[in-house]
Order: structure tokens, then sequence, then C-alpha cells
DNA sequence: GAATTTCCGAGCACTTCACTCGGAATTGTA
DNA sequence: TACAATTCCGAGTGAAGTGCTCGGAAATTC
């Protein structure tokens, strides 16, 4: 996981934070969070392409969630930004592809197929709404 | 995950399949596997590093798993060629270390600790005993 | 028309990946 | 003792990805 997907993440839950206050300028999320605002520019671009934010040029515009926060996972934004969750290549989500030359059933590609649902189902399983209003305290128990 | 998790993975399932019988020289996993030779020496060095293997040198000489099939998992060999599983830097396996700069529970954390979690239950949930006589289709069902 | 902001593409230093190569040291076998 | 098979070791390399920066065009509001 690199900061694509960190950086990505505060960007969407800050969004999330200010949902039903119109537009967010990348700006105010830099300096929130102290982001590298050129780099976050790169990033949103990403999430726009994936139908996850909508853009409003000119003085006053910025950044929305394209959907209620809710409706959005953690999974989502992992995807956009550091596209689809697949361990290996032989694990790729939506096809079956088998490219284990010697043995179609290979038995390590039992570690990467569990591996692949358990963090798809812990990504898929969080939504926007709830990491913009709770704390890690709250949440987590290791 | 790299193919070094992978071939590493190939490699030390090869290795558990052929337990008991003596050692298994790189040359041999890597014809069976259909892996890069070098690149598999590479690899074996870091496992043995680690303490998962052990080498024996000379004509007839080759690899053994350092303990017993079901004493190692699949997290043991993914620690030691990838690294430590920890999505983001503030998620450090064994240490808490907090590096978000405005807030230090943001709720982002809330997200890599938790797929932190989710990594490191199913990978270590899983013992090459298992993997090196089981087929995908009887184990995983997604 | 001027400030603000999103859009867009290029470029760049750095690191990692996925290897290859050459060679030394060790061990079994003929 | 020669020799072949191995593990060990370090160095190097091309391609890709990371994590940015920079310049500028287009749109929008005041």
């Amino acid at each position: 996981m690199s900061t694509r997907g960190e950086y990505g993440m505060r960007l969407m839950v800050d969004l999330a934070k200010h949902w039903g206050q119109g537009t967010v300028s990348l700006h105010a999320v830099a300096e929130r969070e102290d982001l590298p605002e050129a780099y976050l520019e790169q990033l949103v671009a990403v999430l726009r392409k994936a139908g996850l934010v909508n853009g409003k040029r000119g003085a006053g515009g910025g950044y929305v969630l394209a959907r209620e926060p809710r409706d959005i996972t953690a999974g989502d934004v992992v995807r956009a930004l550091e596209g689809p969750i697949e361990p290996q290549i032989c694990t790729a989500e939506g096809e079956a592809i088998l490219n284990c030359v010697r043995e179609p059933d290979c038995g390590t590609r039992a570690v990467w197929l569990k591996l692949q649902d358990s963090i798809a189902k812990a990504l898929d399983g969080m939504t926007l709404a709830e990491l913009a209003k709770t704390t890690t305290r709250e949440r987590v128990h290791v």
C-alpha cells in the first residue's frame, strides 16, 4: 500500500466530513491534512475518472463526493488509486485467470485467493460515513 | 504482493511437498515450478537468513525446510520476503507509531489497522503442511 | 478583468523489481 | 585426486513505479 492509497483515503475522508457543505477546494484539504497540494491534484483526477468525486471549476469551486459517504467504501478508494485488489496475477478480480504453468490448481493459489478475499472483505466493509465520524480508538479493537 | 512472495511461496510449498525426502536442489525446484533459477537463489538466501530453510552444499546438496511444514505459516514466508505486514507506516507491526500529523487518531488509520489485522490473520492461519497437500479447488470457497 | 480553482501533460530524482552474470567455496562420486 | 554438482556471494542492469514539481490552459465567480 503506497502513499497514493493513504493520501487518497485522507482526502476522501476529509470530503466525507464536509459532506453537505458544498464544494471543498484541494487547497483546503492539503492544508488540513498536511499533504502536497500538487500531488493531490493527480490523485483526485483518478478519483474523478473513477466516478467517486465531482469537480467544479472556478473561484469557490472544489470537489464533492459523487455519492453519499455511506455509499462509498474504502475498497472503492483503494481500487481506484492502487488498482484492483489482487495479490497475484493468478487471482485477478472478476476474471479467473490461471497462469500457473505446471499445475492449474497449484497449492500456493489458495494463499492468494484467501488473502485477496480477506483484503476485499475488510476494505469493502468500511464506508466513508463510518470513517468520517469515528476515531481509531473507538472503532478498532486489535 | 510482488513475484518475490509468489516465487518464494511456490518454492516453500515445493520443499514442503518433498519434506522427509532429503535435500532438494534449486535446479529441481526451478524446473518443476518453471521459475528462473538464478533469481530463486536470491530469494532462498533471504529465506535461509530468516531461518526458514537450511542449505547443504556440494553434489547431491540442496535445501530443506528448517522446521516441520506444519510449523511454518504463509505469514512467515511473506514476512521474510516482502517485509513486515504493514499497509502503512502508521501501522508498523509490533510498535505503535503515530505519524499522522494533524490528528493522532485520524479516521483513516482505522482502515489500515483493520486491513493489516485481516491480512496477518489470513496469512498466519495457513501452514505449509496444508498448502502442500491441498489443491485450490478443495480448500478455497470464495 | 482579475482572482480562484479545476484540469492536463510533461518531466525528474529515487527506489524497487526481476532478473542475469561471474565466480568462489563446499561436497559427493568416479 | 579430478570433476561435477551444488550452495553461497556480490555486483550490475533495464524497466517500471513512486512521489513528487512545474507550467499552463480552461472555467467560474466576483
